[in-house]
DNA sequence: CCGGCCCACGGCACCGAGTGCCGAATGAGG
DNA sequence: CCTCATTCGGCACTCGGTGCCGTGGGCCGG
């Protein structure tokens, strides 16, 4: 039923326009009444993102699952990347999709909600895991805005390209962008470096009570940054 | 008239909720037809921010003057100070707005919107200065998204405080941060730098894996005598 | 096999936002 | 005094969205 909602519902967007398109000629298009339609989608505009409602579902519980030792950073890209597969399984309706809402302004506003929600998702996430950090809501709403732009740059420039090209690639390659400027100071700089730095990115997992501190930080860096990651991984001098 | 019909509809929107109060309440109290509502505003929502039409205007006419050599993430820092001045300037009708808003979907929506557009002109305006940058439309996307996001992480919490304390300051930290991320060394660290930052802003997924920096320290050594260290191994002051 | 229940569906009436159209009042200029 | 133009108000209409209720079909216990 939903289904069948949502194939007769892009046919007639696509070959007369969403607006132009009636609730009305919908059902009758799908032999179904009106009222049946509100049943499954709350709004005109939910029918054009039918699953968004579950990647979002998935995503928090991504996000809720997990030891919580995980590095902050690497986590909400790796939980950005569920919604570029999402966007993935179904190449051509995605593209279809795209050139929809990047023409009519309502649906331009209701895909910005949606995107709004999975924002949350990801600053909720992060400011859980900073906790213990001084600005930690801040650095958690910035990094979280970061990581949507950058996911969203991806795929729009895929969308924009008819679903040709690897997706995963473009995406992990504006992700890194954003690894490589807010991730711990670690892992993605120095990928060769010993062993242990990686219980310094999380400050939750400083329980090694060894005698040395190892830090690793990118030339160029911010300094306060850096004496962040020290305080935490000193212990709250 | 306008002002007429706001003031009308505040009233109503505070006595009543937003939702409970219709157009033909509003009109009704403002003495003035159905119709004229409709001439000034084009949807119900555009009642409640009135003068962000004429601020997103006053900001794209700020990032187009300039000599076009000012620091850009500075630029950007400056333009978002401009909503920043818009709701200082009536800090009560502010807070009361941010009440309506946090609590009506349809309003959180609208607002979305209207930020987005922000965040597209600021977008717009790196990117220009960004065309010679390797990945100068990603860079761009995420420092709008951030610039976006920590202003309205400032903007938000003095909100919730009842507009009491000093926004400016709120928000010049919360830039502080973007711009110690983002911006160019500049002001933050290291003033007497003049020719690199170029380079140094744009740290493009690790192009340099030698450019890292070990710091090796006992744990429970003095912070500060880190600090000294780190400061000579990053090489600024 | 049958009389109950539950639930999904459809139809109806209704509300409110938003729009097109037209007539009326007002005000400036010839 | 007449005319033109702008603005306002009223009317009628469309469409998205909701509450309500009747109906029909499937599923269960008797």
């Amino acid at each position: 039923m939903r289904d069948a909602l949502v194939a007769a519902a892009f046919q007639l967007f696509l070959e007369r326009g969403y607006e132009q398109t009636t609730v009305d000629d919908i059902v009758a298009l799908a032999g179904v009444g009106r009222r049946s339609f509100f049943r499954y989608f709350p709004s005109k505009e939910d029918v054009v993102f039918p699953d968004h409602e579950r990647c979002l579902a998935d995503m928090t519980a991504f996000l809720a699952d997990g030891s919580g030792d995980e590095e902050p950073v690497e986590r909400v890209c790796d939980a950005a990347r569920l919604v570029l597969r999402m966007y993935a399984e179904n190449p051509t309706f995605s593209v279809q999709r795209y050139r929809l809402t990047k023409q009519v302004p309502g649906l331009r506003a209701y895909e910005l909600s949606v995107v709004w929600r999975y924002e949350r998702a990801l600053a909720a996430y992060l400011r859980r895991r900073f906790t213990a950090r001084r600005e930690g809501t801040l650095q958690a709403d910035v990094i979280a805005a970061a990581v949507v732009a950058a996911h969203n740059n991806a795929l729009r420039s895929w969308l924009r390209s008819d679903g040709r090209g690897e997706a995963d690639a473009a995406v992990d390659h504006a992700l890194a962008y954003v690894r490589s400027t807010f991730g711990g100071i670690t892992a993605s700089t120095a990928p060769d470096s010993p062993a242990s730095p990686a219980s310094l990115t999380s400050p939750t997992a400083g329980e090694r009570p060894d005698d040395v501190v190892v830090v690793v930080s990118r030339r160029g860096a911010p300094l306060w940054r850096v004496v962040q990651e020290l305080e935490s991984a000193l212990g709250r001098t």
